[in-house]
DNA sequence: TTCCGTTCTTGTCATATGGCAACTGCCTTT
DNA sequence: AAAGGCAGTTGCCATATGACAAGAACGGAA
């Protein structure tokens, strides 16, 4: 029984009993993945993972066949390509360990059945998917009125462990700048 | 009865039973909004509005106290702000009718008591969600490896109804541009 | 250690966009 | 018709960022 991370996450998120907690927990799966061993690959379909340690990547391509990083994922976050995970169609990402990384999985067809028996549980999910989403309103809100070096400031003070653990063009591009801009952000930045 | 829009676009969007739909739709009220009223004033909780005709704006504010247009949102469309009306927390956008408009619209209290007794509606909804979290995604990305005038372009393509009646200041910073950049861009673009 | 490939930095120049102010055109009020 | 206000356009210049190429730094493989 090493879902004690896990457990100890919902309890922090939600209102549910420990009894439902530890029912729920024993439908995940333990996972280990080495750095830059993938979780999914574009065309798979999504499963769910609860990251206990580590950090991941997930990318795509843009026009010019570039690859961009839409978002990293730190521990203690529920890794997933969520239209892919909820619809169960092909994710048109591919998400990757940053970092050596431990978790616990689970399906959606188990997740599922899950949500049927315990309501509490699907309120939870429906909370998870609502903060996502505002999360992504608030990065497209920063693209709009925020410069890039404001961006970086946020990331590196919000989120150490992206900073510290990942690649300095994987970070660019989550910030929609190129190598060289990040660079020379970097450059004025340290010079206070 | 004047549901009919509303019943149609729950047959066309999911695989409830007419019986189910009209059902669900009797919790629904008939709404009508001026152009320039207002459907939420930041501070207040969201509810739900079904637009069945017009268009309306949501939009908040920059920290330099400029309007930032956040969402447009057409006929066909469902209407709120999803973290104010989900989680039931003061909004912190506004959502402001830009022509005459006309909808149905439930509480979040209400559409919570149909989700406890109809799970096909719940399904509906968290379906619903994962889309809008899809097309924020969409747009951040859009905001990182597109230029302005290519999402002025798949504005216009996409989005007529939006082009048509809204002003170009708000068309400018929901693009992410000043109104004098959207000017110049438009210019380019009406030469070919 | 040496070699090689990758990542990161830097220089130079080009381009996109912003900031500001003036001007135009349209609508409303009187 | 005149006056005022707001939306949109345009000109001018400043700034941020991109594109590309060369060099520096670092790490892994032989």
């Amino acid at each position: 029984m090493s879902k004690q991370p896990l457990i100890d996450f919902f309890q922090k998120n939600s209102d549910m009993s420990l009894q439902t907690i530890i029912n729920i927990t024993n439908h995940f799966e333990d996972r280990r993945f080495l750095k830059n061993e993938f979780l999914l690959r574009e065309g798979k379909v999504s499963d769910l993972l609860y990251l206990a340690d580590g950090l991941m990547r997930a990318y795509t391509f843009d026009l010019k066949g570039d690859e961009v990083t839409t978002n990293f994922f730190a521990k203690g976050r529920q890794v997933f390509d969520h239209a892919s995970f909820f619809l169960q169609t092909p994710s048109e990402e591919n998400i990757q360990a940053v970092t050596d990384c431990i978790g616990y999985s689970i399906t959606f067809e188990k997740m599922n059945t899950v949500f049927h028996s315990i309501p509490e549980f699907r309120e939870y999910g429906r909370r998870m998917l609502v903060k996502e989403l505002v999360s992504y309103k608030k990065r497209t809100l920063a693209m709009i009125n925020k410069t890039a070096e404001q961006r970086y400031e946020d990331l590196i003070k919000d989120d150490k462990e992206i900073f510290q653990s990942a690649q300095l063009k994987h970070i660019a591009s989550y910030l929609g700048v190129t190598n060289s801009s990040l660079s020379r952000i970097r450059r004025e930045f340290s010079r206070h």
